[in-house]
DNA sequence: ATGAATTTGTACGTATGTATA
DNA sequence: TTATACATACGTACAAATTCA
């Protein structure tokens, strides 16, 4: 967007150094300053045009190769990998902040909305005392261009942080997001689980496929500091367009 | 095992320091020295301990954090993680170690063995020409125990690498193992993609569950240096008994 | 085929920031 | 408020893999 976005400047009082150079490095691939397929620059470049040490060059160079956007040789250098299949891929996170970009690409369109509380399944599921009360709301998660949609969800928070997420009828953010505004506190670790099941006819209608056809679960804990639970969500992804990919690197 | 396995020495010529510190804590804690819920002993003194530096320790510590084994809160300290469900145990790996440890602690009774022409789809799949010739294997994961087959897996190796796997009848390693030690050259990175599928009668029997069940199908490819394709391989896991976990991290 | 240059990987040291108890 | 323990960030040095003259 801008005349040189390879301008650069630490801000103070945000996010960690590494991280703001692994955001600028991001951006610079996908303004095609970094094409894929080819080199970046050195580390030890990369640090003194930016002004930093190679140490912090290299994390956050390591914080974008655990989210597959590079690779790097020895002796070789670090290259831009390919960015993910537009289609499939990608909708499952695989950090905290991919899965924040993903919800801001995306809109959640609410259905329903209720008081709930645990009982037999759910209080195990949410491992709390059969009773508690959650804020439930469920809908479904559209693209950015609402073509159609891409998974259904439901989400239960603490009904005391209920506040955080009540007026909501479309959500452009991640939940846990409002839920951090909300309280201030900071979600520290999302506990991710996946499994399939076959569509059954209310949801398959939704989603608009066909009963019985296949689907990827995506279950997700969000714990707030001291291990807290604060929020409860599972997201119904139909398979036919979605898969899981991660990439195992050779070390780490 | 040993009399006190708190006896640590760097071995030389072998895996990098950090790897040693994070299979020596890993050890400690399935050894019960340092139990689930509890905390390690703080960097500084796992460092002096060890008589290494804070930095390597951390390097180990965030290698188990990845792998879910640790986490850690500024001012606390650093607490083991409850193991896995040991029924739906780890069966899907997060790291090439894990993958490792993972085979070596399963045995894949092979059932077929046979040269084949990549053609069509499988072309495709393996992203060849049509015509490559690659050695396909394919048969059942036993836990060490032999219980009851816990996937169905076919894997297709270049048929270069062909005298590296042919002779094998039960691998109790992982096969990318063999291909390692084969050629000398090392898997540098595995892709690694998760989706679901019903179960036809012919895999559900071999795996004794019904006809129509869901499944996990986790394709894999490997790659050695210069991302050459060495082996390709996809198993089969019923869904009753195993899913897919991973813990997302504030930042990383 | 050898060796030098390049580039990432590992390891150590030190200092300071920040969340927690 | 103070002390503790992890988090970030700077620096240095050398090892290991690759490339190329």
């Amino acid at each position: 967007m801008d005349q040189k976005s390879n301008h650069w400047k630490p801000e103070l009082d945000t996010a960690p150094l590494y991280l703001q150079v692994a955001h600028h490095l991001e951006s610079r691939i996908s303004n095609g300053d970094y094409p894929v397929g080819t080199l970046l620059p050195t580390e030890n470049e990369i640090a003194a045009a930016l002004g930093v040490s190679r140490q912090t060059v290299r994390q956050a160079i390591g914080t974008l190769r655990n989210k597959g956007r590079l690779s790097a040789r020895k002796g070789v250098g670090t290259r831009v990998e390919a960015g993910f299949d537009p289609e499939r891929k990608r909708f499952i996170a695989h950090s905290r902040s991919e899965l924040f970009e993903i919800a801001a690409e995306t809109e959640f369109v609410i259905d329903t909305k209720e008081e709930v509380s645990a009982q037999g399944k759910l209080a195990i599921e949410l491992g709390c005392r059969p009773g508690r009360k959650f804020f439930h709301m469920a809908g479904i998660r559209y693209p950015g261009n609402r073509s159609r949609p891409f998974s259904w969800n439901e989400v239960y928070v603490d009904s005391r942080l209920a506040g955080a997420v009540k007026d909501i009828t479309v959500a452009r953010s991640a939940i846990f997001h409002y839920i951090e505004q909300f309280t201030g506190e900071k979600i520290q670790e999302i506990q991710q689980e996946i499994k399939p099941i076959a569509l059954d006819e209310v949801i398959a209608g939704k989603l608009g496929v066909s009963t019985g056809d296949l689907a990827l679960v995506v279950t997700r804990r969000y714990y707030g500091s001291g291990r807290r639970l604060l929020e409860y969500a599972f997201q119904v992804l139909p398979a036919e367009r979605f898969t899981f990919t991660t990439t195992l690197r050779a070390e780490s």
